[in-house]
DNA sequence: GCCGATGATTAGGGTATCCTAACGAGGAGC
DNA sequence: GCTCCTCGTTAGGATACCCTAATCATCGGC
């Protein structure tokens, strides 16, 4: 029953990711977030309602997951949230990188090897862009965090997650030691819209909007 | 160039491994190492020389790689090995089991990934089964071995690697600590193709054809 | 020089996945 | 209440893979 192909178990897990969003899960979304056809999407959707990973939403619309579907989906996005930190840990690639290539991993860690894994990095909690892992049980709790555009001069709060998997933003950020866990002060907001002045440690940097808005803190 | 189906590299890597042999890779042999019927072979066969990873041979018959093919092969066969010794090495998996799990690792390993395994795992000659693993240029200088069975009372040897990717017997040999790099002596045969009786270690073993004709060792 | 065995290919299907183009249905605005 | 516009779906194809059944071709004997 779990002899999912990739493609089924892409679409699962990007039907999870969107879901815990407030928006509905729509075929529009799934098409944009997958980069594929939305006759394709809806296609593959009548798949994995037969295989029992969808159903019809007890109330309004969009596309909901069955408890296996959530199941399995929250299953892949441990394997590839583990495989990022397997990729920065242990082979010390940069945190840039290591999207793309959970996103092949992913598919093909073994329940086994997936345990092996999360105990010898040490059952990490978060992933090196600082989403939470879920559980082996699939449980998933993610924090309350709010973007750093979002604090008023003054403000002090703690980097919780960055919400961009990969790219030149996250080189940036790493090069100015903008990480998961790092305290940050925001000291003065440009008005219209300008960039935050924003202390971390001993240094000052001012950040545009479309920086601020991907920083997620906590506090 | 090096976007390749799954199933294309499973062909290449079939087709590398064959060919190390003395016989000519048929496309019966080929259809019964991958499990798949002669005429499907066939079909891929035609994609890979479409692909130019295939070509006519230059004298004789079988199916012959291009250079390319033979590049692309060795790496497979390089990051399946690598695989193995990492489920080995860094996951303390059992050694049985590593084979399974390589075959699916080995397609998604990009050539940074594969670098720094390598370069974390000490870079390994061989598999946990003894295998060599190909180089980065995908050069494979494999050892001249021979099967314990053909040792005659009094030869000693170093076991160089077992001919067996997984299953009982590999469970069977670590259970004895008959492992590569081990060094055995031939203590008697008995006649009729009777068991070998074996000094490893400390200890001695009775071992039947089966087992000893799956015992590459050198010297 | 014919003959059967063996191995390769052709013929004819099936599924999964993807696409574009065309169609239909429900809500926003007037 | 009517008209679009958006979105989802249907229609019609294409490709990669895989299968079984049937054909072809070739080689060792005789």
């Amino acid at each position: 029953m779990s002899t999912r192909t990739q493609s089924t178990e892409e679409y699962l897990e990007a039907v999870f990711k969107l879901q815990r969003g407030a928006d509905p899960v729509t075929v529009k979304r799934l098409a944009g977030d997958l980069g594929i056809a939305p006759p394709s999407v809806s296609e593959m959707l009548g798949r994995l309602r037969a295989a029992g990973l969808v159903e019809e939403p007890a109330e309004g619309h969009g596309i909901t997951l069955t408890a296996q579907g959530e199941a399995e989906g929250a299953t892949l996005v441990r394997r590839h949230r583990l495989s990022e930190r397997f990729l920065v840990d242990y082979l010390d690639m940069p945190w840039d990188a290591v999207h793309e290539e959970a996103c092949k991993l992913e598919h093909v860690l073994s329940p086994e090897v997936e345990a092996r894994l999360a105990e010898q990095l040490g059952n990490p909690r978060t992933c090196p862009h600082g989403h939470t892992i879920p559980a082996e049980d699939g449980s998933l709790v993610e924090e309350d965090l709010r973007p750093l555009t979002r604090l008023v001069p003054g403000d002090e709060g703690v980097i919780g997650c960055i919400a961009e998997e990969s790219g030149e933003l996250l080189r940036y950020l790493a090069s100015l030691g903008l990480l998961p866990d790092t305290p940050v002060t925001v000291e003065s907001v440009a008005p219209f819209n300008g960039p935050l002045l924003v202390r971390v440690g001993g240094s000052q940097y001012a950040l545009g909007r479309e920086v601020t808005d991907k920083i997620l803190v906590r506090g």
